[in-house]
DNA sequence: TTTACAGCTTACGTAAACGTTAAGTTTTTG
DNA sequence: CAAAAACTTAACGTTTACGTAAGCTGTAAA
């Protein structure tokens, strides 16, 4: 009987790119890739739930990890994928397993990442003391290497 | 006097390639990108030392958490950056702390992500039952949206 | 020594992920 | 109701991060 919920929280694609700060070029970009599907006006409009709102930060998250748009399509599933195929669903669980094996190995090297950058700050610091302390005439040898 | 080490574990650059499993040509980019600079032969060729077999690794780690070249180069320092400049090491101590803030920003976002897929995993999982419960005429309504 | 392979430089090609007009439609607002 | 703001599609432009091929040189093995 009410099939039109005017939900107030739904919104353009303007006020959806300023929330999540990308341009709009950039949302139906992930729409043309298949990403998001949002429903229309009757004048043909994108229309966001809080829904697609909500995906559209899963995707942005997901490239903050080097992820491309085409893995991303694949671990979150295809806006358009039919949920009620019992074979896309078991390709997608399958493929959101692997996923999360990557995603922790991922986990790991953040780490590692992280102490090479200490370590690169750590003899930033030493180098620095030593150039403090000596004046400015150290030009010992012409080792040119470095971190 | 022993200027001349032949360290043994120095190695050409399609060594080096394999070990890492990247290209040449990707090693002669980051070079000329300035983020590395391995000696060379009396015939010109490249000679990279354990060394910089490590840089090598460190840009790859930072490429797969998404960041840029040139943030990289700014976060572990350009290979022909003056070690001996105050400034510069100023300048790079700055950043790489940016750099570690944002890291452990993204750490936090990858929990995130991973509570997502797995949310979405769940889901996947309780309509997979709810399909093979039913059999197979479960097209209740038009309810085309999903995770 | 010769030959074949690995390396070097130079340079054009390409895919991904948008940016940027352009030209027309819809919606909002004075 | 008409102007202005917001939206639409379409298409070409741009940057990043390499791929690939050409043409030459150095180097190891037969």
């Amino acid at each position: 009987m009410s099939k039109e919920k005017k939900t107030t929280s739904d919104s353009s694609i303007s006020r959806i790119a300023d929330e999540l700060d990308i341009s709009t070029r950039t949302i139906r970009f992930y729409e043309e890739k298949g990403l998001i599907r949002p429903r229309r006006t009757t004048g043909n409009q994108r229309v966001y739930t809080p829904r697609n709102k909500a995906r559209l930060k899963l995707i942005i998250r997901g490239k903050r990890f080097g992820f491309s748009l085409d893995e991303i399509a694949e671990m979150i599933g295809m806006a358009d994928a039919d949920p009620n195929e019992l074979e896309q669903i078991e390709k997608s669980l399958k493929y959101g397993d692997v996923k999360l094996k990557e995603l922790r190995e991922r986990k790991k090297e953040l780490t590692l990442l992280e102490q090479d950058i200490l370590a690169t700050r750590e003899k930033l610091i030493k180098r620095k003391t030593e150039l403090e302390i000596t004046g400015s005439s150290t030009t010992k040898g012409e080792e040119n290497e470095h971190c």
